[in-house]
Order: structure tokens, then sequence, then C-alpha cells
DNA sequence: GTGAAAGCGCTAACAA
DNA sequence: TTGTTAGCGCTTTCAC
């Protein structure tokens, strides 16, 4: 085990030819080289099996042609099919892409960050936890960095988002439609979380639209747990008389705690309560009921940031002023809020 | 932008020292190291921002303290969860752990172990798509690999896997007890990925083993699109008086597609049939209706993986023999087989 | 305690 | 058309 890989000189050696014109062969320059030296180093690296180191290359060449991204979180299929959209960008485009999973965790993202900084990336997509906003403003000052998802005040960084205010603005206006005058929200902690507290500002401005007070016992700010979510609906539906008709989960995981907690307490959904969620996911069809929701178009969005990442990487000095590419989210009507 | 990186030489001109010592500093060989010197290092680095080429050190260390895992397809929980468990055995090892999604396609497998092995990634964990069986045994000759899930014949490397035959089983029995006698199985193509062949093969065993006959018809090998398995569950109710009473989905993604087709001709579970899949996953209980199934431990499984590849990247000559871990599946009775 | 020098595997001028 | 040379940024003996 762990032979001496085979190098570059190995293959010159027995090429008969120095290492420029195999490195020549390696990086395509084939116009100054006769055909027989081709054809020879061809052969001498099939019959080694060389493989170039691509540390030594790019410490030379100063870019990996790797760019990375860092999700907050990989069991979130928001997550995962932004890294779908990213990835079929980054294949067309030849670039490597390699991932990272925060795991909601800041720490973990810092490290992941450095990390990969210290590898060289070329470039960085970052859907991040939110709590690293210095370390993000400061690496976007010398690497290029598009934000997903997630915005980062000040940072001076391409950012695809999605207008969540409109996207609240959607389901309160759905429920409200179907007769529900009292709706609650669960949202993950949202302070300093753009995303969030778009959703949260949109709940609040559709609410007041319609002329509903709003009420902040019916904003409940929660960490994902599903105890912690049942807990907060119990308290809810403790209020009797009192109690919403309706709920809207902030995103995803919400969402989903918030139909077990449902489920555990009995509570027929939506005869009893009715459930919108912010972002849309494959089984949401499936699930009991099929869930209404307010959808982002992930795919395109992790696409897009690809895209726009590697514009950047290839624009050179052309480089334009950070951006910002907000999409439109869309209701989708399933079973979850009774009929339409 | 793309202003020069500060280099171990301006830390080490900077702090008056060597660069032997700015080296011996990051190193954390402070032994032969006055505390005044170390302090200065230490504020030099501060405040140019230093932080150390990975690939230089890499290159000279011939070690990347990186392992890298590609996972078949990253919107398979089953995946993103092994995922986890790699994770946070790797953090817990001080190792680094980059992902990679091949996402079901035997290129893009190949082409990420290549770009992985080329930029020397210290070992693999592969969930591999079944088809880059040559490659692997290659890679394995030189590099510590870990296969989870898929084994690869001949390949000298070890192996995480589950007792599928052992599930099929036990999701036959389940059903076999609640009285079903004509029973389907819905499989990915299933020809050398062992763990779908496993599943196949235990799923015949089992069948004899209560004295049905094995009928190939109701054995549906299909691709994962909805639409195909729609098409096949179309063609089993078709049958009329030869119709499955239950349905056997040999992995989450073919479960879940089932019990979209299913839901899409109004069939219903379990009254009208009766569905168990192999592999959970998070909200199988919140399908309606709740899906039984054959858990398999993914989280403990990408853990094991990690751990079994750190120890054999640390063992140096005590490398022992390659070996297969093999996990017992369990089943979780939930609804969609009817009341047990 | 610290530094000088050699070199990891590769690329990129520039010579020949 | 091909080879020589000088590094990329770091680590690592081995001297001092």
């Amino acid at each position: 085990m762990q032979v001496m890989p085979v190098t570059i000189n190995e293959v010159a050696a027995k090429a008969g030819v120095s290492k420029s014109t195999v490195s020549c062969y390696l990086n395509e320059k084939f116009e100054a080289m006769s055909p027989e030296t081709r054809a020879r180093i061809a052969a001498v690296i099939a019959e080694l099996d060389y493989r170039p180191n691509a540390l030594a290359r790019s410490l030379k060449q100063k870019r990996t042609h790797t760019i990375a991204a860092i999700v907050a979180n990989i069991l979130n299929p928001f997550s995962t099919t932004i890294i779908r959209g990213a990835e079929d960008c980054c294949q067309k485009a030849g670039m490597n892409l390699i991932l990272c999973n925060a795991d909601d965790k800041p720490d973990k993202e810092k490290e992941y960050i450095e990390m990969l900084l210290a590898k060289q990336v070329d470039g960085l997509i970052i859907n991040t936890t939110g709590s690293n906003n210095a370390l993000i403003r400061e690496v976007c000052a010398h690497t290029p960095v598009v934000l997903i998802d997630r915005k980062a005040p000040e940072a001076a960084c391409d950012t695809i988002a999605v207008n969540g205010r409109d996207g609240s603005r959607q389901a309160v206006d759905h429920l409200v439609k179907l007769g529900h005058r009292r709706i609650a929200m669960f949202t993950l902690p949202y302070r300093n979380i753009s995303p969030r507290e778009d959703r949260v500002l949109g709940f609040q401005e559709a609410l007041a639209r319609h002329g509903l007070e709003f009420d902040p016992e019916l904003l409940i700010e929660t960490e994902a747990a599903e105890d912690r979510i049942a807990f907060h609906m119990r308290a809810l539906v403790a209020r009797g008389i009192l109690r919403p008709t309706a709920v809207f989960g902030a995103n995803n995981l919400v969402t989903m705690a918030i139909i077990k907690a449902l489920k555990a307490l009995n509570i027929a959904v939506p005869r009893d309560m009715a459930v919108i969620g912010f972002d849309d996911w494959d089984w949401a069809a499936l699930i009991d009921p099929p869930v209404t929701v307010v959808a982002q178009p992930a795919y395109e969005m992790g696409a897009k940031a690809a895209a726009v990442l590697i514009k950047r990487l290839t624009a050179g000095k052309a480089a334009r002023k950070p951006a910002v590419v907000t999409y439109k989210p869309q209701l989708i009507v399933r079973k979850s809020c009774g009929e339409t």
C-alpha cells in the first residue's frame, strides 16, 4: 500500500522527453508537438497509469477549477435541490463542485469556509446559517462568493434570493380567502436571517392589509426540534376559543413538524386546523393531507448561483457590481387548507 | 480584487524570523521556541490575516487530511443521512469531509473519483452507482476506500452493508402474517447492484419459505421515474382477480413513487393494496398512510464508514484485511399494511 | 532556539 | 519542436 505515485518526471524519462513537453501534453498544447512525441507520451501515460497531481498543478496555476457549495442543512430537501441545480451548471461549465454541510451550525460553517479557502477553491456558494456575516464580508473581499437564499448585510457579493414578503403575502391571502381570521405563524429564530425576517414581515404586512390585528402570541419563534413545536402547538390549542384556525410554517422542516404535532394531538387537518407552508418539496403531495405551500424554485436558484459565480470567475476585469437576483415564490394549492 | 494573498515569507519577514520558524509555529511545534518569538509570530499572523495555503502544505506533506464521500443520489434521504453520520465522525477525528453527488450516473461518479484522486484526498467513501467496479478495484489498490451500501465484487476494500435478504424476508413475513398471498415487488434495475440483488433474492426466498409460488410478472424491474412506476402499477391493477394485494418497494424512492401511483389511481392503502418499503426516512410517518418499512441504520452506517476509513488511514503498517460490516435492518410497523 | 537549503510535482517563460 | 530554469508556498532535515 501507498506505493509512490508516478510523477511527471518518470513519464518524461520513460518517454525520453523533458517534463515541459509532458506538461504541454497534459495541458493540451499540441500545436508545437510532433505527432510522434504526442503518441509516445500518451502511450507512457497509459502504461504507467499516470495521474497528474492536482495540488501541484493548482499551486502553480493559482486556480483549482473548483467551486464549493456550503449548505445550511443537507437534510433539507431545499438544500439538496439547490445542490442539484448548481451541480448541473458546473458540469456544463467544466468546473468541479464540492459540497459541505454546515448542519445549521455557524461554527461548522466557519470551519468549512476556512478549510475551503485554505484549499484555494476558486469560488464559494453559501447558503449561510446566518451567523457568519463578518467572516463572509471579509471573504467576499478577495474571493468570489454567491450567497443563496440568505443575504449577508453589507457583503459585496452576488445573492440569489426569493421574495419572502411576497410569499408570505400569498400564503396569508390564500388563508384569508378561505375565511381564516386567526392565523398563527411558526418560524425558526428569525432575527438577522434575512429570508426569515422577510417572511415574518410579509406575514404581518399581509395581516394588516386584510385588516387583521397582529397578535404577537400567534407568532411562534421556535427551534426546529419536533418536541418544541409540539409544545407550542399544545399551548396554541389550549387557547380554546382564541385558538387559531390556521398555521403557517415558515419553512419545510417547520411545516413537517407542525403536521407531526397536529397528528399527535389528533387535530384534523384541515378540518380543525388549516396548514400552509413556505417551500415545496417532492413528497409534499404524499403527506396526509397533501400540503398547500408557497414554493421556491430551488433547482433554478442553485443553477443560477453557479452560473453567476462562474461568470464572475471568468469575467476578470469586466466584473460588474454584485447583484441580487430575486425569484418570486408560487402558491401551490393542495389540500391542507381545505377546498378552495 | 485578487490581491496577492500573504505567504509564509511575508509573515517571516515581518516577524523578523525565518520561514522555518513560522512553519514550526503553524505546526504547533512550540517546544523549541521562545515565548517571545511565538507571540510575535502570532501577532503578525493576526495582523496580516495570514492563511496558510493548504495546497502547498499538502503537496509537501503528501496528506490532505481530507476524505471525500461520493453518494449515488443526494436527493435520497438515505444518502443524506449517511452523510450526516460520516460528517460527525470526521469532525470528531479532525478530518475534513467533502461531498460529491453522482446523481445516479456512473460517468459522473467516475469523474468525481478521478477528480478527488487528483486532488489527493486521503481516502474515499463511496456509495457507488454500481457501474464502476473495475475503476474502484484499481483505486482500492493504492488509496483507502470504504464502500457503503453497495459492494464491488473483488475490490479489496472495507464495506458497510445491510443484510438485504433478511430485510426482504422481514417484509414478506409481515405481509404474509397479515394474510397476503399475492405480493408484488418493485425494484430498480438490480443486476450487478449488490443490495438490490440481495433484496430480490430475499424476496424470492421468503416467498418460497411460505410455500408461495414466485410469479415473475410480480417482480417489476423499473426506473425510478414516477410515470414508469405508475405505468407498471396500472398494468398490475389490470390483472383483475390476479392482481396482487400487497406491494413491496425495494427502496425509498420507489416506495414513494408507488404511493403516488396508487393515489393517482385512487386505490386505497392499505384497504385495496398494502404497501411496505425497504428503508425508512424522516417523514415516512407523515405520509398517508404512514408507511410500514424495513429500516436501515443509515446514520450509523455513515459514521461507521468514516470510522473504518480513518482507522485505516492512521493504521499504517498494521492494516488488517478489508472487512465487511453488515447491519441488520429492522421492521417498523406503521399503517400502510393494515392493522397488525 | 533558530535558520539555510533542498525539494514536494507541476507550469511557464525563454532558450536552443 | 523541445529542453532549461526558476519558481508556486510550504515542510523538514540538519547546522549553527
